[in-house]
DNA sequence: TGTACATCAGTGAACGCGCGTTCACTGATGTAC
DNA sequence: TGTACATCAGTGAACGCGCGTTCACTGATGTAC
């Protein structure tokens, strides 16, 4: 074997490390093999010891990605919960940060894969699409404990406040290198904005 | 020549809007130049009499697109209002709209680039941000004829507003076929909020 | 107005290149006795 | 515990293929006289 099975499955999670950084940075299709298996410390042929072919590991990836994602979330609601903040005004200001703007290799992957998504393959738009489904409910339990609204109408606000934190900072990428100023004036507007609205009953 | 200097600008334009149409598809880097001068009833050799690459082609579709998209926005709000409609509430209820989420082909351009804008070329990435900037400013006039707020106000309103329909829009279209009725409640959520949003002074 | 010629948009074969994928080979690891 | 052998992750050359791009060629168009 050359390599351990221990050694082998850290190699698996390498590839597929590596691989979310580069399908994030630049889309799945513009990242060869060669380059990604470098990426994860490799040559090119070992790749088909650990995924059929390219696309089932786009699958993993997006599958990781909103795992991950689902996990981070989870995991800084309970913070603020602890910390004794609120955890949704905590949660606007983080998304719309500049911080998050800029971590695009590992910040929230609904948005990190909205712009590829309905180009992915059927299995790995579906994956996309039962991660954000999760968050959404998730997020929407969070509404619900601040406002005090009902299940429904919880649901409603928080689709709509998503919306605008993922479009928000969708827009303010796309214009980070060519218009600095509109970039940061986007994340504002929108902090500010979602602030008011996420309280109101 | 085999063909008059009015038919060799025909198939120009033939191009461009061959290419607009695979682009916002498929994304740039998928479609190949041979399928794309097929689509403009041509054959691959030609491209390069109009082109000095595809990357320069790229640029012309983003111009274009962006250009378009203005004054198909323009239009949409002058007919708004000789019909005597609000005319913010009718952009809304048009964004928002099925038709058209389905109408990737030649939808908002602001919306239909964004997921490719932060990987296009410096050039490319520029025009998009023009673009945009253009259709911010005469979104946000629109709002302060509406709402009387004044410039600044309205800017900051319009970067929200505009977030929360960018976003919706392409949350709605990434979940259309997996999830058809989460993709309907996002765009219904949006809906409904911004209406009562949008005149709130 | 008619003729001779230059122009140049479109054709299709060809180029080098990098892609995803395959495969014979290697050698340390894991297993059987 | 030691030895012989099977396993299989990783290597790197090779495969066919489609990509962007180039180029010699074509022939109707536009121009000069």
């Amino acid at each position: 074997m050359g390599v351990s099975r221990q050694k082998a499955a850290q190699n698996h999670d390498a590839i597929v490390a590596a691989a979310e950084t580069l399908f994030r940075q630049r889309g799945a299709e513009a990242v060869g093999l060669v380059e990604l298996m470098a990426a994860a410390g490799m040559t090119r042929g070992g790749f088909y010891n650990h995924f059929a072919s390219k696309g089932a590991l786009v699958d993993a990836v997006v599958a990781k990605a909103m795992t991950d994602g689902l996990a981070n979330f989870t995991a800084a609601l309970d913070a603020s919960g602890e910390r004794g903040v609120d955890p949704v005004d905590s949660q606007i200001d983080w998304y719309l940060s500049s911080e998050h703007r800029a971590d695009i290799d590992h910040g929230c992957p609904n948005a990190g894969f909205l712009g590829d998504a309905p180009r992915l393959d059927d299995d790995a738009r579906a994956r996309y699409t039962t991660g954000l489904t999760a968050n959404l409910h998730r997020f929407s339990q969070a509404i619900q404990d601040v406002t005090g609204l009902d299940e429904k109408e919880a649901w409603s606000r928080t689709l709509a406040l998503f919306s605008q934190m993922a479009g928000a900072l969708l827009l303010s990428r796309a214009v980070a290198s060519t218009d600095p100023e509109l970039s940061d004036q986007l994340l504002a507007a929108a902090r500010q904005d979602l602030h008011t609205r996420a309280h109101h009953g």
